[in-house]
DNA sequence: AGCACGCCGACT
DNA sequence: GTCGGCGTGCTC
């Protein structure tokens, strides 16, 4: 970094020009500097800030078609209070598409420009020249005494090529000390190199499947808007099994084919992002590609940042903040499982990763697949509207049969007191078992029970620091409250009146399940999954291979298993409570519980042998049971198309939450009620009328110590809410302690 | 977001 | 008498 612009004087200020610079930080805009010489946009640069140093980006001059109101602080700050640049980093600049998205995303999420920088700029350690390792390659001296480590220690490198003192010593079954003392004695020479290997190049050349007609022609459509470089948007409708990633592969090696330049993002829920799925990229393209979510550690993303903003990362698969990376020559966007929840971003920034790809496609001129056997409502929508493309693939691959769905009304035919597997999916068990197949139980329920009261005065275990109940994790021995995370011993006694052996477990979790599992076939090898007994990868790799192995009987899971895996003697499975995401009456619970149940039963039957799904239901002639088991999703999502239309909800109305938080309820209730008075209400500019719901509690009334309030704006039409939203919160009075998030596009109405 | 400045309690 | 709690406010 270059120190341009020290000992600056008065009049040198003359040959220095003005820069806009976005620092990642919750500023309302670029704040200006001065540089030696005119830069280009989407420059990384440090810069002083007050007492310190900062990273920040040159900014491109505001754009008046943006859909933003410029911002408040946009009177020009003096040339006198200017500081000079502090200098340059060795990055490429972010591209002008990038910088455009951001302010779009900032734009329509109502956050500053500045946050949704600093989600671009997550790993600052990229930003620093890259770490250096040392290896030990042949020198010029023979060493003196050639020990028989010494020995082993030069065969080793000799045979492999330069190495680490770890890696040399590894090899040669001696101590780091041993390559050290031959460096020294001049047998060995150091030399430091970039630790950042660069990563394996997929190869597109690589023979893909065979594809069925369907498939061919699915994969001809989107190649071909990848060769001609355009932005579209497919909607790759297949049923589950349906083969949708071969047909992306596809798309993805036409990018890769374009030229050493083109980058492809492929967005997935985090839980679909297994072993498997990354084996089968591997099997086609002969490399693994990038992986970029969560639980990738400190060095590997750093690694990965810097391979996209340069450019040699190629394709990067990742969860929704991967959608935030600096690419430098976007060619095309999958997003998988398009309809998945975890897409929408519940705190921080709020986004929805799907829709925020679409934009960055149309920014950046590439096309996008969103691919889904059960396509999201919004996406449908645009779909039969003309706006997406619809892709479709109606035949299982291989020519494997949907599996066949049932309903096991729970009313006629109930399990035991205090069972949950009702007989006519435990009598298909015995026969799926007799015949050497799987068994995948699925129940949206972690721990052994999700309430526990006292028998003596109905005291219910709850979080002491959110209105939810405390879970009894029998396996650990604990309470748990599922929301923050708080837990502590099971109690001996009741703590409200003090009654002993009077706590009662209510309701069935997936520990209270696998107990009456091994009760109910005790020969059965079972195993567990939900996010307790997988939470390191290489756990759940272990367990993945360990069923597809056969080496299992019976699965039991949450929602983890819903997604992403292949398991090809799995040929039934049962749904314990089908009806568990259809209470509470959000906007969404059907459609989402239909997505769900049809992605669990895409599980089974996946292969030769047909499979059968159970659903074990007290409603079963509730849509949702009844589209499943007719296999008539489309009548269903018409159904709810219609009931959405009519009340001008999403996607044909838009919904605005805003959530009031503070430690003090008093004053978070006040929040609320001084933002009632100023909603506003009758009819938008553009004629679509607005009504503000609430104050009312949230759902979880209390989290993690705060008291929480919801209002919800719902708008009969799909015009810009964002200048009506900004208006209405400068319109109303701020209480110090309480914090106002706008989550526009609510998902979840927690 | 940091980090300073700034005004009120328990210690050397 | 100081050290230090974290409540507002500024950073080009």
């Amino acid at each position: 970094m270059t120190d341009a612009g020290k000992n600056l004087t008065a009049d040198s200020v003359e040959g220095m020009v003005r820069l806009s610079v976005l620092l990642p930080m919750p500023f309302a805009g670029p704040l200006d500097y001065l540089y030696a010489a005119p830069v280009s946009e989407g420059s990384i640069l440090r810069v002083p800030l007050g007492p310190r140093e900062v990273t920040g980006v040159v900014w491109p001059a505001a754009d008046t078609k943006r859909p933003s109101a410029p911002d408040k602080s946009d009177r020009t700050v003096s040339v006198e209070k200017l500081k000079p640049v502090a200098g340059r980093v060795d990055m490429p600049p972010l591209t002008p598409d990038l910088c455009r998205f951001v302010d779009w995303v900032a734009a329509y999420t109502l956050t500053s420009r500045g946050r949704v920088l600093r989600m671009i700029l997550s790993v600052p350690a990229a930003l620093e020249p890259p770490p250096v390792q040392r290896i030990f390659a042949p020198g010029r001296e023979r060493p003196a005494r050639l020990t028989p480590a010494r020995a082993r220690v030069l065969d080793a490198i000799a045979a492999q090529g330069p190495l680490s003192a770890r890696a040399a010593a590894e090899a040669a079954g001696v101590s780091e000390s041993v390559v050290r003392g031959l460096a020294k004695a001049g047998a060995l020479t150091m030399r430091e190199v970039s630790a950042d290997a660069p990563y394996p190049l997929p190869d597109p050349t690589r023979p893909g499947p065979a594809l069925s007609d369907e498939q061919a022609a699915a994969a001809a459509a989107v190649c071909g808007a990848v060769t001609a470089g355009e932005y579209a948007v497919f909607l790759l409708d297949g049923v589950t099994g349906s083969g949708k990633t071969e047909v992306y592969f596809e798309a993805v090696a036409a990018a890769l084919s374009r030229d050493d330049e083109t980058q492809i993002l492929v967005l997935v829920p985090e839980i679909a992002l297994t072993s498997q799925w990354l084996d089968r990229f591997e099997a086609r393209f002969g490399a693994r590609p990038v992986v970029w979510h969560s639980d990738v550690g400190q060095a590997a993303r750093r690694r990965a940042w810097a391979a996209t903003a340069r450019g040699s990362a190629r394709v990067i698969v990742g969860a929704r903040s991967a959608l935030f990376l600096p690419f430098r020559k976007l060619g095309l966007i999958v997003v998988d499982e398009e309809h998945d929840p975890s897409f929408k971003q519940e705190d921080g920034v709020l986004y929805h990763a799907r829709d925020m790809a679409v934009l960055r496609a149309s920014l950046g001129g590439c096309p996008i697949v969103l691919a889904s056997a059960t396509p999201s409502l919004e996406t449908a929508v645009n779909a039969d509207a003309g706006r997406y493309r619809r892709l479709r693939l109606t035949a299982r691959h291989g020519g494997a049969a949907l599996p066949d769905i049932r309903a096991v009304d729970m009313r006629r035919d109930p399990p035991p007191p205090g069972r949950w597997i009702a007989p006519p999916l435990e009598a298909d068990m015995r026969d799926t078992l007799a015949r050497g197949e799987q068994v995948m139980l699925f129940l949206n329920r972690r721990g052994y029970a999700p309430l526990t009261l006292c028998r003596t005065c109905g005291h219910r275990l709850e979080c002491p620091h959110c209105s939810a109940w405390m879970v009894e994790h029998r396996f650990q021995r604990r309470m748990q409250c599922h929301h923050c995370g708080h837990s502590g011993p099971v109690p001996p006694a009741c703590p409200s009146c003090g009654a002993e052996d009077s706590l009662v477990a209510c309701g069935p979790g997936v520990e209270r399940l696998f107990e009456e599992v091994g009760a109910r076939f005790p020969e059965a090898r079972i195993a567990v999954m939900t996010s307790d007994t997988l939470d390191h990868p290489s756990e759940t790799a272990r367990f993945v291979a360990d069923i597809a192995a056969g080496n299992v009987d019976i699965v039991i899971g949450t929602q983890i298993v819903t997604k992403g895996y292949h398991f090809p003697q799995l040929t039934l499975v049962g749904v314990i409570d089908a009806d568990l995401g259809l209470r509470g009456g959000d906007l969404r619970a059907g459609e989402r519980t239909y997505q769900q149940l049809t992605q669990v039963a895409g599980r089974a039957g996946r292969a030769a042998r047909p499979g059968r799904v159970f659903l074990q239901t007290y409603d079963p002639a509730h849509p949702v049971v009844d589209a499943l088991v007719k296999g008539d999703g489309a009548r269903f999502m018409a159904l709810e198309e219609d009931g959405r239309r009519r009340h001008a909800m999403p996607p044909f109305g838009r919904l605005v939450a805003l959530i009031l938080s503070g430690r003090d309820e008093s004053a978070v209730i006040e929040t609320g009620r001084r933002l009632a008075a100023t909603a506003p209400s009758g009819q938008t500019p553009g004629g679509e009328a607005v009504q503000v719901l609430g104050p009312a509690p949230a759902p979880l009334a209390r989290l993690r110590g705060y008291y929480r309030v919801r209002l919800l704006l719902h708008q009969r039409g799909l015009g810009r809410v964002q200048a009506l939203m900004r208006d209405w919160l400068k319109r109303s009075e701020p209480v110090k302690g309480v914090t106002v998030k706008v989550d526009i596009d609510p998902y979840s109405f927690l």
